[in-house]
RNA sequence: GCGGGUAUGGCGGAAUUGGUAGACGCGCUAGACUUAGGAUCUAGUGCCGCAAGGCGUGGGGGUUCGACUCCCUUUACCCGCACCA
């Protein structure tokens, strides 16, 4: 008993590393070691991790794995000499703490508090290297001031499409008031009125507000959402399930509503060219430029037979354009109601009421063929036949123009809607049977087409387009996919616009002043359907002026757009950033965080730099040079097997003889997928009396599963019991050596004890029986010196590519070979310390005072590879016979080509492998291999 | 349907420009020290085979002296987008 307990103190005094790593994130805290300053002698690098949303939850295994991965980057770099900024923040606003506050009445701003300082342990105790000086939070006043501020500059800007950028509006009203606005290049909607300078001024000034509304990078517009009356709520598409509100299942209907957008689609262009400017992973890459979704056709004029509007297509095959025999309209297209015919309002009425039911995602999802004549006619512009006008589903009003010109033999879904209804379908392809389906090979000839007869589809676009233009009918176009980014959010916990109205008219408040979140007594919508911010009353808002103040709120995507920009300059009252501050640490060389954001955050984020920079407050236009996503780990479940209609529950081997139900049992009283069936039947009131039925060895084996941790699926694992049973140091680089960051990977603690004993074989090398820490003052010996210097070169090598996982194992070999070669050498051991600082910080730390040093490491010199020391005398030559390596043989470096040839051949193995032919040919590369060929 | 990615031992993975496939770690096997081991140390460990040898990077084909790596083709899985005119 005496010895046990010997024993266990022993062990506890070797690497102790509980204790190392509190000291040492005290000693990190209480030195400020990691603030930094501008320092315009040192080059900055700017090292960025996603912020995180502060949940309830707290974290689990797989949010640290980013941020790791960016520490030890961070660490790295401050080694290499560079003035490192690696802040971080909270992106604090948002639904689930909303949610939270609906449900306990909890303020929202409270509940964010106590998370975040949950948060915060965490985070400190993994021991990163953040400027928690420069901390910034979404949801702090001081900091959405800003983020209102630059709301309120896109209100104030247009987009000049002959500067191409964003310039003030109030150009345009100089502009307006001189010369009208036909002939100004400037983005705007498309049914932005002309008129004249004259006209302008007329205009009152209602009217003139609705046309600058037209042109502002920040706008009220009437924007199609999915609306929820039980709820009081606009829905995301992907919370409407089935044409009801996921959540309470509550019906939804399409709703015409007032919101704020910003005019993203007047950077399109350059987003789009911008990819090419940063080093982001293509599939990134790929999903923006989809999302931007470039197209370039013609925009083609269909007049009617009777009314004197026109109908507006995009089209990117006018090549095909004789093969027009109908149009066919969104049901919502601005025209359907004056150009539908008494005798067919009915029936486009009930069409239209019954496609409003559907959400945009359940019209996707349809497959049924419907749509409506509505009993007018168009003429075809080339051939002037009249042509009918269809109303359907299948084109959607927010694409293109909202009206498509039916080709059938071209296009499957207008050949599936002609069939479905008994539409001619003319054919315009040569020697192309269009009866089953339509053509849509462009490398066909083109024939029944007029001028465009013998043309292949290349030669024909080209054409059509010289002749549309020349004839007046239509114009050269690019269309993109992407729309204006709706910004209004009929919820509390977000920024309050900068808004108040004036006989309905928005202005913005002045530059001094700021609105505050109210308080209010429900965080719900009013019973009128108005946004929770709705029930303060006027003097609950801090600054109320005009009739109203705005009551929406901003979308949880505002702040996280440009909060990479204030951590260079966070507590700056007079601007959102210094120029200065912002010229100094530029744009984020190394960004990393999960591919879930591909469009969202990290396209907003370049439409917001792109604007800035326009408006000259920063000199750069893309925010994130380098952009990393880490792959999620995911969690492994286990189940158990319970015999239906019993209580017994049979081991994974023998679960396929008994009808089963799989149930999720908590990975928690699991080791090894073996099952502790005492636990198990303490853990719910149903498992007090479950019986079960084992496997060979008396265990109740769990099946297992790989999938996403969650809290339903009792898979996740916290950081936390692995910190203390492991220690920090352990879990960060256990972490990274699961694999590549990008990649994803399940969660496995089995290969943990790996990486912690390899850093309690580092502990040991350095200190003797007695725990204490030794070293020898004698100069290191050659080999000690090659092992060193091969660690060094191969690390850089690998975070150079962002490897982080095989850098692990580089260190692991480093101090396999120096525990072989009993190497305890002080200049070997300072340098290998420094090589593993960024991983294990804290056991880092602490051997560099043992070492003698005073100051903190973070702060060392990385050592510098020396490729003297890798120098060898011999080569062990790996020789093979037609391609298939047979045996090493070891020969001086110097050696030349004959004189391998020849060692090789008169070697006693080379004739066995031979089998008596004659070789034909002998390749030698120098230094690397020989094959003989025969 | 379109676009992007992945596939290597029992497991996580390594092999950077075509040059010894399986580094490193887990697990497993045997042994040592131990009253004990979920500690430590030593040796072994891709598969088949007693061996010689053969086979091996999802499948098939090709280029090459040599292919996990390059080309063609095919399968499975993952991610994103999609009546996009």
């Amino acid at each position: 008993m005496l010895n046990f307990a010997i024993r266990g103190l022993l062990k506890s005094m070797e690497y102790n590393f509980l204790d190392i790593e509190k000291r040492w994130q005290k000693f990190w805290k209480d030195n400020k070691t990691f603030a930094v300053k501008e320092n315009a002698n040192k080059q900055k690098y700017y090292v960025l991790d996603m912020f995180p949303y502060p949940s309830g939850a707290g974290l689990h295994v797989g949010h640290p794995l980013g941020y790791i991965a960016s520490d030890i980057f961070a660490r790295y770099k401050r080694l290499k000499g560079f003035n490192v900024l690696h802040p971080m923040g909270y992106d604090s606003f948002g639904l689930p703490t909303e949610q939270y506050a609906i449900e306990t009445g909890i303020h929202p701003e409270l509940a964010t508090k106590e998370n975040t300082e949950r948060y915060r342990k965490q985070l400190d105790q993994l021991g990163f290297s953040f400027d928690w000086e420069r901390q910034v939070q979404t949801s702090d006043p001081s900091y959405y001031k800003w983020t209102q501020w630059i709301f309120a500059n896109l209100f104030d800007s247009y987009y000049c499409q002959r500067q191409d950028k964003a310039v003030p509006i109030s150009h345009l009203v100089n502009c307006f008031s001189e010369q009208g606005n036909t002939d100004l290049n400037a983005y705007c909607d498309a049914d932005t009125p002309r008129f004249t300078s004259e006209d302008w001024s007329n205009f009152s000034k209602h009217q003139k507000e609705d046309v600058l509304q037209k042109y502002r990078l920040a706008f009220l517009s009437d924007t199609w959402v999915n609306w929820c009356e039980t709820l009081g709520t606009v829905l995301a598409n992907d919370e409407v399930k089935d044409g009801v509100s996921e959540r309470g299942g509550f019906p939804v209907e399409q709703r015409l509503m007032k919101q704020w957008s910003l005019r993203i689609t007047a950077f399109a262009e350059r987003l789009l060219a911008g990819l090419e400017t940063i080093q982001w992973s293509d599939s990134i890459k790929e999903m923006q430029r989809n999302w931007i979704g470039k197209s370039e056709g013609v925009s083609l004029f269909f007049k009617t037979e009777k009314n004197d509007c026109e109908i507006e297509v995009f089209t990117t095959r006018p090549d095909t354009v004789f093969g027009v025999n109908f149009l066919v309209l969104a049901p919502e297209h601005d025209l359907v109601r004056a150009l539908t015919v008494d005798n067919k309002k009915d029936e486009v009425k009930a069409y239209i009421s019954s496609v409003k039911l559907k959400s945009e995602r359940d019209r996707q999802v349809e497959k049924n063929i419907t749509g409506v004549f509505i009993g007018s006619y168009a003429i075809h512009p080339f051939t002037k036949e009249k042509i009918q006008i269809w109303i359907s589903d299948y084109v959607l009003a927010g694409y293109g123009t909202g009206a498509v010109m039916a080709v059938p033999c071209g296009d499957q879904r207008d050949w599936d809607f002609a069939n479905h209804f008994d539409i001619e379908i003319i054919n315009i392809f040569k020697d192309i049977d269009v009866s089953k389906e339509a053509n849509e090979d462009k490398n066909v000839e083109i024939t029944n087409s007029d001028f465009l007869n013998n043309l292949n589809a290349k030669e024909a676009i080209k054409e059509a387009i010289k002749k549309i233009e020349t004839n007046g009918i239509g114009k050269r176009k690019v269309n993109y996919r992407l729309r204006d980014a709706v910004f209004s959010r009929q919820r509390y916990w977000g920024e309050p616009f900068p808004i108040y109205y004036q006989d309905d008219i928005p202005y913005t408040l002045a530059e001094t002043e700021q609105v505050t979140l109210p308080k209010i007594d429900k965080y719900l919508p009013t019973s009128t359907g108005e946004p929770p911010l709705a029930r303060a009353n006027k003097n609950d808002w801090n600054i109320f002026k005009g009739d109203r103040m705005e009551t929406n709120v901003m979308p949880g995507w505002a702040g996280s757009s440009w909060y990479f920009l204030r951590y260079m300059d966070p507590k700056n009252d007079n601007a959102f950033c210094s120029k200065e501050k912002s010229d100094y640490w530029n744009q984020v060389d190394l960004y990393i965080g999960g591919a879930e954001h591909a469009v969202g955050h990290l396209l907003y984020s370049r439409f917001w730099t792109k604007f800035l920079y326009d408006k000259g407050l920063i000199s750069f236009d893309e925010p994130f040079k380098r952009l990393i996503n880490q792959g999620m780990i995911l969690g492994r479940s286990n189940f158990v097997y319970r015999i239906n209609q019993t209580n017994t529950f049979v081991t994974f081997e023998k679960s396929t003889d008994y009808k089963t139900t799989k149930l999720y049992v908590d990975i928690n009283i699991v080791d090894n997928d073996i099952l502790d069936l005492n636990q198990f039947k303490q853990s719910k009131e149903e498992y007090k009396d479950a019986e079960f039925i084992l496997n060979e060895d008396g265990n109740y084996k769990c099946g297992y599963e790989t999938e996403k941790m969650s809290k339903s699926k009792y898979n996740i694992q916290t950081p936390d019991a692995l910190v203390e049973k492991f220690g920090a140091d352990t879990l960060r680089l256990y972490e990274m050596f699961l694999g590549p960051l990008e990649q994803f990977k399940p969660w496995d603690t089995k290969g943990i004890n790996g990486v912690h004993n390899f850093l309690r074989k580092f502990w040991r090398l350095v200190h003797d029986s007695e725990n204490k820490f030794f070293v020898s003052e004698e100069k290191p010996d050659a080999n000690s010196l090659k092992t060193l210097h091969k660690t060094i070169k191969k690390i850089d090598e690998d975070i150079a590519r962002y490897s982080f996982n095989t850098v692990v194992s580089t260190l692991m070999i480093c101090i396999n070979e120096l525990s072989d070669q009993k190497c305890i050498n002080k200049e070997i051991i300072s340098d290998f310390t420094i090589l593993l600082s960024p991983y294990a910080p804290h056991i880092a730390e602490e051997i560099w005072n043992k070492l003698g040093n005073e100051t903190s490491i973070s702060f060392a010199k990385f050592p510098v590879y020396n490729e003297m020391y890798l120098k060898e005398d011999d080569i062990n030559y790996p020789v093979s016979f037609n391609g298939k390596m047979r045996f090493n043989i070891i020969l001086s470096s110097e050696s030349s080509k004959e004189e391998i040839e020849k060692a090789i051949m008169n070697y006693e193995k080379t004739a066995h492998y031979l089998q008596g032919k004659e070789p034909k040919k002998i390749i030698v590369v120098p230094k690397r291999i020989v094959n003989i060929v025969f």
